[in-house]
DNA sequence: TGCTTGTCGAGACTGCTAGTCTTGTCAAGC
DNA sequence: GCTTGACAAGACTAGCAGTCTCGACAAGCA
């Protein structure tokens, strides 16, 4: 996440997308207040209002939900939250900051994908989830957007980053599983294979040219196994799963 | 190219990238002095300025090459190029068109693949020259600059459409080559290929997070052939250059 | 109870940029 | 010489991110 931890004015860390609902925010802020050099004082004055934190994020996905490109204003978030400006730059560092936390905040946390033993049907499954999630109206023009910000915001630049690389991770595990299984070949380059399917994904998503839908994704996924697979795999029976 | 045409204020036409410096716009012009209908007056008054339409190009690409992400404003074009923002505004419909002109201008006109007579050399040459042509510095921060722009100025976004269909073009019937030719499945999903290919690429080539050398090139373009190839291929003598 | 501190909503303000409009000048045809 | 339209220069408008200011308010502390 990367809202402003209170008092030491920093992110409250890397992991935008994956810690998203823990809020180890508070339990920080209590460290800090009992632990810290005899410089720190106890904490005085008004409480933040969590409840405004949370009508921003909604206002934000709200928003962020029906522009479907339209660039999404801090006035208007602060506008519809009912909230004063400050008050969102108080709890996060810039726009898109923002605007990913509110998308991280509600998609689905668990971006690990499934085991079922078998990596073809892994794979399937992975990428058709993926592409699926791009399908929902609310989150693909939620996600343009962000991609879009993204663009000219160097911080939500990075918290993009972060974003794709904890999905590129989750996807390198799957695979890695596989190939400990042996189906896929010793040598197989996972990074690429990887970026073959988000990039791919990425690249229909942003130009809307072809289809992103799960009888792609199942070609795309058997294609990448066929490709891939170890030689001893290779013409074993029911193993050659060549796409019509 | 999206350059205005004189007297009409439309564009002269949507093939951005594909027909550079044919500069059909005087054709256009001549045609529409003496075949309009009776409500159409010669041209009277000052001539455009060409040299002031190159020298707005060549300023915007300097900038371009320059910048490394940080936007180039149209102020700064008009000053480089020692010309009033009017005149700017003359030429192209925004700024990004601009952006877009000079990035093609200059860009190898030729955009068709090798024809080797061999599939997997023709696809290795391909991928490999798109992957070099972002590694110059100044193509690799000026495209960086106009893909920024692109997620923010629709008009452009509209150009970059065109500018990436036209690449796309022209590797499917790279691919299209082969297939005739026996060495890819008759029912290979060309478009997916092609996808992959620039999914990576542009994947790889925003994000940063792997390298686009020649290597993964190669290593790209061979499990694409080895994936999608034809039947009759598989097993063949030679044919399984399964890369390092 | 009153003081201090820090958050709150509201909104003015700064700085930046795309795109338009204005002005006076200049070149080309009639 | 007159008309027309391009020209350089730059003022102007509109939109937006991010900062600053203000008076109100809530919480801890003495």
């Amino acid at each position: 996440m990367s809202r402003t931890d209170p008092r030491t004015g920093s992110g409250a860390g890397a992991g935008a997308g994956a810690d998203a609902r823990d809020d180890s925010r508070e339990a920080s802020r209590g460290a800090s207040a009992s632990e810290q050099g005899p410089s720190a004082r106890p904490h005085t004055g008004r409480r933040r209002n969590e409840a405004a934190q949370q009508a921003i994020l909604d206002a934000a996905l709200r928003l962020l939900a029906d522009s479907d490109g339209t660039p999404v204003t801090v006035d208007a978030i602060a506008r519809t939250a009912g909230v004063g400006k400050q008050t969102v730059y108080r709890w996060w560092p810039s726009k898109g900051a923002v605007l990913l936390d509110a998308l991280t905040d509600r998609a689905d946390q668990d971006v690990s994908g499934p085991d079922t033993g078998a990596l073809r049907s892994d794979l399937r499954a992975f990428v058709a989830t993926t592409f699926a999630a791009a399908q929902r109206g609310t989150t693909a023009s939620a996600l343009r957007t962000v991609v879009r910000e993204a663009a000219r915001d160097p911080h939500l630049a990075e918290l993009m980053q972060t974003f794709t690389a904890t999905r590129r991770t989750a996807l390198r595990d799957l695979l890695a599983r596989g190939r400990e299984r042996g189906e896929l070949a010793a040598d197989a380059d996972l990074d690429l294979i990887v970026d073959q399917v988000y990039g791919v994904f990425w690249y229909r998503f942003l130009l809307g040219h072809a289809p992103l839908d799960g009888t792609v994704a199942e070609h795309l996924a058997d294609t990448l196994v066929n490709a891939n697979r170890a030689p001893q795999e290779v013409g074993r029976a029911g193993t050659d799963h060549r796409p019509r």
